[in-house]
DNA sequence: TATGAAGTTAGAATAAGTCTAAATTTAGAG
DNA sequence: CTCTAAATTTAGACTTATTCTAACTTCATA
């Protein structure tokens, strides 16, 4: 991690969106399959694992956090099995921090907020900016002709988030 | 380069902002001296290269370009003045690659579009989204009342850019 | 139950960025 | 001027995130 960044947060529950309805063991294998992935133990565990947290978590968190509970993943299979659940749209990708990728299983349109004393990630509802289009309806023509959008989410960027609050 | 990231494009007008009205080499040492930093020829080539071009470029890319120039700037001295413009203000950094960090010398308020297709950075005027709040403005307390936003901006992900077309 | 495609693995390789300790530059005091 | 201390630069070693490689395992199915 890079020196000048604050540390990462720990998990808790989402304080701004819906919480995410924990899919089963069954599901999480469906939705696997339903992609064309073999529901392997390690995927299974790497995507349980993003499911049930909101937290963004690195690579090396994602491989610590699981191999306490499941210890046979190797750090190349969590990095295959994320670029695997991004090129199928189960996971994205994170780049609010320097250096490092982090991950998020909510895939449903939502913003970012950032917190700049300790660094922490947290979701934001997409109706935190009721006035902005659809998600993928943005329309920039009038604006910058050339260029063709297709998604977009805002950052906002600031201080005093929960974590820090507890910390305090 | 992450290989899963396309290429960077290459420097041009900025087609959706203002251009930079260039500031003349005493006016670069003295918006460095006014912040405190010796302008020595390190941080004036630097400096100056940032903001004369508009691609958002990465640390490897302003070594390259100004070793043509003026041959006397190592890595470190280059990453040393980018965390100081920064710490300044004189420069924000760009994360929205994967890897690498990009850096910006336009510090007034804008957005970004990021092309999916060739990898390229465009600005967005402030105003491409007329119906948000002021840059420092946002207030969410209604929806997320812990948090406390300082600054935010829109982050548009498409395909399509003007390199993209003459690339074609 | 053989076969091959898909998946996993340890560890080597790469690349961005940071650190270190020595050398250089500079502003300002004398 | 010239000396000194602080600021800056430097090469190269180091760290760390990520990718690559080539061998090994798993599993569906013929």
């Amino acid at each position: 991690m890079s020196p000048r960044s604050p540390k990462p947060s720990v998990s808790s529950p989402p304080p701004n969106t819906a919480p995410n309805t924990a899919p089963t063991t069954a599901q999480i294998q469906a939705l696997l399959r339903d992609k064309g992935l073999r529901p392997t133990p390690q995927r299974y565990a790497v995507y349980a694992n993003l499911l049930g947290r909101y937290d963004h978590p690195t690579v090396e968190q994602i491989l610590h956090d699981i191999s306490e509970v499941f210890p046979m993943s190797s750090r190349a299979t969590v990095y295959n099995t994320l670029t695997a659940l991004r090129e199928q749209g189960l996971v994205r990708e994170v780049l609010l921090q320097e250096g490092v990728t982090r991950y998020d299983a909510n895939t449903s349109a939502h913003h970012h907020f950032v917190c700049n004393q300790c660094g922490s990630i947290h979701d934001l509802p997409w109706q935190a900016f009721p006035q902005m289009p659809a998600p993928n309806a943005l329309d920039l023509t009038v604006i910058a002709p050339d260029l063709q959008p297709e998604t977009y989410e805002v950052i906002v960027r600031g201080s005093r988030c929960p974590n820090c609050v507890t910390d305090a």
